[in-house]
DNA sequence: GGGAGATAATTAACATGTTAAGTGAATTCG
DNA sequence: CGAATTCACTTAACATGTTAATTATCTCCC
């Protein structure tokens, strides 16, 4: 009721904050959402049809650049949770698309692997997955994304010194 | 085993693919997944403590800005899914931050506004959250910032016109 | 060598992402 | 009018994100 006039700042909002909150559309984590949405939606189908999702597709691709992995390092390869990682390591190997061992010297630790059979599932995944990044790259241009990626990683540079104090107690 | 000596492109990977995939680290999704963790990573304690996610606090934002929205509309304004915002509406109702009644003219749409307690929830988080992004701001640089925004902004806009061959039918 | 603490990984519990199917109401068109 | 279609929203089913708790193992140090 009582609409304002068309005021995308809001400022004039009765009994509200002074300074209005930015029109949240244009907020960093939802430019970042959207971006990264706009691309996955490129990618998603392709995956799809070869039974993979985004975060499988992550795992195996860190996988197939190495030996072998333990799972926190492969956690950390891949971005991903722990628990996340936990499930779909269980999933892929009831897929027979990796292989696990229990590292000798330590019980705890657990050696990850790609599989012969994912090996394969990745190079009939990879020719479409390499075209549609190609294409991404064309529309974009190559300079240009090499400055968002530049971007990108200062973003989270300056962002992660936040947790440098929890670090030193840890490093002195 | 037989490690081969450090190599970031994998290149002489025996019996693999001729073009080795790209560092995958550094693709475009991934640079673009880690940078909003970083982002986020800011955020999430302080709307924690508020008794919010993420998702609640998009949505709570959303209507904020206006008198009151369809389910739909807020989904793209939010962006989120359909049936995501489906829960998260029901959760928020059951917690009387919004409201919501079907509208006279179509039976199908309902209408979804925030509540007097919603209004108050989003003063009492609206504080660390613009200082967060304040400090987020001064670490990255505003020009840097609008910058990395605009190049955002762009490359949404041009994967979109992926999907314009459904819309001209439409259209027409 | 044995118990307190640290570590690697998993499990638990809840919230969201994602696609498909379902439900009820509105619209189209014969 | 009324059957078929479209539309707005919800529900279902499964996969992942997120934090906390558990389990098993290892390390340190007395």
């Amino acid at each position: 009721m009582a609409k304002r006039p068309a005021d995308p700042t809001n400022a004039n909002a009765p009994g509200a904050r002074q300074v209005p909150m930015r029109d949240f559309s244009r907020s960093l984590p939802m430019s970042l959402l959207r971006a990264r949405e706009a691309v996955m939606r490129q990618f998603r189908p392709s995956l799809r049809e070869h039974g993979l999702t985004e975060q499988q597709w992550r795992i195996l691709r860190a996988l197939a650049a190495i030996e072998a992995a333990e799972v926190t390092e492969l956690a950390r390869t891949a971005f991903l949770l722990g628990p996340s990682l936990s499930r779909i390591l269980r999933d892929l190997e009831a897929r027979n698309l990796i292989e696990r061992k229990t590292a000798k010297a330590d019980q705890r630790r657990s050696m990850v692997s790609i599989s012969e059979k994912g090996v394969k599932l990745m190079a009939s995944v990879a020719p479409s997955s390499e075209a549609i990044y190609a294409e991404i790259t064309r529309r974009f241009g190559a300079r240009k994304l090499a400055e968002l990626q530049e971007m990108l990683g200062q973003l989270e540079l300056c962002l992660a010194t936040t947790e440098a104090r929890d670090e030193i107690t840890d490093d002195a």
